[in-house]
DNA sequence: CTGTTAGCGCCTTCAG
DNA sequence: CTGAAGGCGCTAACAG
């Protein structure tokens, strides 16, 4: 005996929603098969004018709200797009999460929001379960994945865009910007204007690392060997940015130019280097990083590297829905979205 | 003749992903029927030991990962709770989201997440096309919905909660604060410090304007009836603050005290403030909205409206999840997590 | 252009 | 504790 009886169709406009409808209620009440009414749903143009105002008005009529579920274990297309990233409260990635969405949406497509809180063990469990909704592309905030994440998503064969990261080994598409690349081109841009002292306060975040990292040995291939390095615990905040120059200054002779991992920090630094009364950009020139173009604009002074984080997003969205529309496309698609150094201090 | 002549199982380690992998796959392997493999990866306790470990071991070896379609469509419980926000770009709802997907996650749910942009219609579009998904719980921000909206919603007899707004006609579970406290209060706190010239400058959000409306009818009760009121389109920026001074400014005396409908807003109008030589806050006293308790530390003389956002977001999880525990659970539920304001400010 | 048939991969139900 | 049967709601593949 089946689950109910082999539910009764046909129960036409009796208590909405008692029972949800399925296609077959609807196919019913137009008086046309099944089959009919899903073209009429999804490929209007296979269907004859009449047949799909019966059936369109019968869906209207009844409220029927197609399950997707169904759809899409029988077609092996869950119009579902999986977005993994660290953290949704930090602006930069929201903005880009946006973008994407965004792109999305239009599209048709919804978006399934893993956060995975810098950690590769929790991106891995996330993306695990993730994978069993069976999503049509995945995108990937940052390329720190365990080895068992990689495998994963290799045989998993779903098209994939790194985002925020270019990284040397991709593992599908990628979207992003050379972390290396910005503390390189912050060394030299800094020290041919004449700066020598160094410092960095950064959150503790691999990609600030890596600036930080490509920073100090350009800086050492100026002759500067000496960088003070300032780690703070995530989140990235205002209150981080203050403590980090009070820390950077009590260590020792205070530092002619202080580079940030992010804005945020930055607007921290700037707030307490006025309350020691550190005249910016004159005695402290404050370097930060993000798309707050804004910032620099409400505060003169702050120096920031701009990298555009919602149109990284829109680019995602545009990689990805190009390979869903055409398999064939895109692949080893690298696009380097770039950064610009924004430099508001007056030497 | 069926789609793929009934794949042949038992293709065992041939080709990882080549085509995903099945229970029966996995059952196969372990000698057992595709039942007791399904059991012993939901519900192990009704499994032996040995039978349990067996399968485990099969699903390790073989990478398998369950469908969740299937079993969502099979169970008719989705594991997916969606989201729907007018936009993530904000760091109030973004900070929400994060406390709530925290939540969530933890309990083995996923979040759909759907951007309406401030839009009615959006939502309504995007809300049929989610409820398709079978989601076994929603969450909205705010309580702006067509009819067409709230019957949908009324009728799929989706677990809902209401965040950020607290409305006359909830629809089911409600967690936030009611705009109109926000702004009575205000105009109580600031009338009894003695202030009597006021301006707001809110961006063109529904909330904002509940809040600005309250406020100037308080106000009025106080016998001070001219409030200028200066809205900016969204987003919400340190730009539109900037701006928005400007354009009050212009109109004629400046304001003794200025209401703005978020932080970043206010951190614009202090940064125009201080580049027209007004002091903040002798000549002009400035208040903001949200969570950035970091931004009234950074700038000591800003006062704001604190809300805890994340805490809101816990909040919505946790009401959600008790419903989805036990359905009778959490029926009418409104939770008012107030507000506070920090007053900066010295008179 | 429309209908028929046979599953998609899993889980509920009921027997052992 | 385990297995067999059937169906969740929809669509691919063919036939008319």
């Amino acid at each position: 005996m089946p689950r109910k009886s082999k539910r009764e169709l046909a129960t036409l406009a009796t208590m909405p929603g008692a029972m949800p409808l399925t296609l077959a209620d609807v196919a019913l009440r137009a008086g046309v098969s099944t089959m009919t009414a899903s073209r009429a749903l999804n490929r209007p143009e296979l269907v004859s004018q009449p047949t799909r105002d019966k059936i369109l008005e019968a869906v209207r009529a009844m409220g029927y709200v197609p399950n997707l579920l169904a759809g899409s274990l029988a077609s092996s297309k869950s119009r579902l797009v999986a977005i993994l990233l660290p953290t949704i409260a930090h602006s930069l990635f929201a903005t880009t999460v946006q973008a994407i969405m965004d792109g999305l949406t239009d599209a048709g497509y919804h978006a399934l929001l893993g956060p995975t809180g810098y950690s590769p063990e929790k991106e891995q469990t996330l993306l695990e379960t993730i994978l069993g909704r069976r999503p049509d592309g995945i995108v990937l905030t940052g390329s720190l994945h365990t080895a068992a994440s990689r495998a994963r998503l290799a045989n998993a064969g779903v098209p994939l865009v790194e985002a925020w990261d270019l990284s040397d080994r991709p593992l599908d598409m990628q979207v992003g910007f050379s972390h290396e690349a910005v503390g390189v081109a912050l060394a030299r841009h800094y020290t041919a204007k004449g700066y020598r002292d160094f410092a960095v306060i950064t959150a503790d975040d691999p990609r600030g690392h890596r600036r930080c990292k490509a920073l100090a040995s350009e800086l050492a291939a100026h002759g500067i060997a000496r960088v003070p390095v300032q780690v703070m615990p995530l989140p990235a905040s205002w209150q981080a940015g203050r403590q980090g120059l009070r820390a950077l200054l009590a260590q020792g002779v205070p530092p002619r130019l202080v580079v940030c991992s992010s804005d945020t920090i930055a607007l921290g630094v700037m707030a307490e280097a006025a309350s020691q009364g550190l005249a910016i950009p004159r005695q402290l020139a404050v370097v930060g990083f993000g798309d707050l173009s804004e910032a620099s604009q409400a505060y003169p002074s702050l120096s920031s590297v701009s990298v555009n984080a919602a149109q990284m997003g829109t680019q995602v969205a545009s990689a990805l829905l190009g390979r869903l529309r055409e398999p064939s496309c895109n692949w080893g698609l690298v696009v380097d979205t770039g950064f610009v150094i924004r430099d508001r201090e007056s030497t």
